[in-house]
DNA sequence: TCAAAAGTGTTAAGTTTACACCCATGA
DNA sequence: TCATGGGTGTAAACTTAACACTTTTGA
């Protein structure tokens, strides 16, 4: 018998906490809990982590099933190991959190998953500890959007400045300055205006905007910050 | 038989990622590992977490073993989770770091538990995905440091101008010009200069600062930001 | 008396904030 | 023609960065 035999299994899990954008509000997608305890009620999108998987992959299934997407931007908020998190087992839940464009997933999904976007400031409750996961993943949300370009995932990949500022003001919580947000954003140049014109928010159109990874990346003096 | 009850199991272990400040430089505490595979090479210092224990408490367990130290300023980094990270068998863990003064870790306590201060720019091989861990730890750490008091955890309860700014030199890896410095810590009401010197580090003697938390907690207006 | 660390202000550059009006269009 | 969202510049306040010499003491 080995060292390592001699301890203690645990069921090993991940929780996803998705963030979308839609009408200047910052959503979640919900879901209902489908098995005991606690069927029924509102949950983050979770599963069990499978023998051979990493946990980081078991996270990208977990999203892939309940969006249909991939290739998503994702990043670990932490692990969740209180002795009575969930009261149906001991379990080890570490969550992610997914910044995805909401049109992207379709309503056919979500109406099948039973899931929904919730508002980030108004959110039904939540079963065992996934109201802190979400507030968790909000603050980890906030603090990275203040010095990476992350915040483009949550768009289309043409967005007006409107949109921009409006997504940004949704993650922070509060009112930017329009001038001051648009010359900062005229200062980085991975941020190209295209020729597009968005014609659906305004009679008069605005420009449509796109993050330039590469530009970002190569330009080596470029920074992001807000 | 339970929904869960169908999910594999895993073992979850905790690796501290203890910091300390000696010299002017930050250090790590390394052990030489007590078991196969890899048994008498550098690992970090870690732990099962067992049955019926939070998995935060494990690694206050883990770290009270190994340095006889409680109350200890410990945050969790986070959890690594590759199918192949651990050879010996299936191993998710979930690393901490924790800040403390090292001069209250007894050399006794060092030499018995095959452990010593390894400096975090010269750190010997470690096993498994340790290094890594200590890498996120040390982000995370500068992080942290720019916005929260949590640097006085890596010094006495006394100390020096020189030595905080030091410590910030030491985090961070970068010069800090002094008077620059000193100019911002004149300005945090929290930072209290007491009547003691320290005349150990100069002939001319340096006045002794403590960090005073309630005054940071109730001064509403405080903020730390270097 | 000298070596070593402690302590101390000013200025220029850069960054951030506050603020209000005209423009283009479709209904 | 008017309601709606798009688009634009300047000045003051504040923050940051650069920079060098004097003090104290024990050996």
């Amino acid at each position: 018998m080995d060292y390592y035999s001699q301890h203690s299994k645990f069921y090993v899990a991940v929780d996803c906490i998705i963030f979308g954008f839609q009408r200047g509000a910052l959503k979640v997608l919900l879901q209902r809990r489908g098995f005991e305890p606690h069927a029924g009620e509102w949950s983050l999108m979770g599963g069990f982590v499978r023998r051979n998987e990493d946990v980081d992959d078991a996270a990208v299934r977990v999203l892939e099933n309940l969006t249909g997407l991939r290739n998503i931007y994702m990043k670990q908020v932490g692990a969740f190991g209180s002795v009575t998190r969930d009261s149906g087992a001991r379990v080890v839940s570490v969550a992610y959190f997914a910044l995805l464009d909401i049109d992207q997933v379709s309503e056919e999904i979500t109406s099948e998953q039973n899931s929904f976007w919730a508002d980030i400031n108004d959110m039904p409750q939540l079963v065992f500890d996934h109201q802190r996961m979400v507030k968790s993943a909000h603050e980890r949300l906030i603090t990275l959007v203040h010095s990476r370009p992350v915040g483009f995932n949550l768009l289309p990949e043409l967005f007006t400045l409107t949109q921009l500022q409006q997504l940004y003001e949704a993650i922070l919580g509060h009112a930017i300055d329009k001038r001051n947000f648009r010359k900062r954003i005229a200062d980085m140049a991975f941020i190209e205006k295209t020729d597009e014109i968005d014609k659906v928010m305004s009679r008069r159109g605005a420009a449509l905007y796109r993050f330039n990874r590469q530009t970002f990346n190569e330009d080596d003096g470029q920074r992001f910050r807000l």
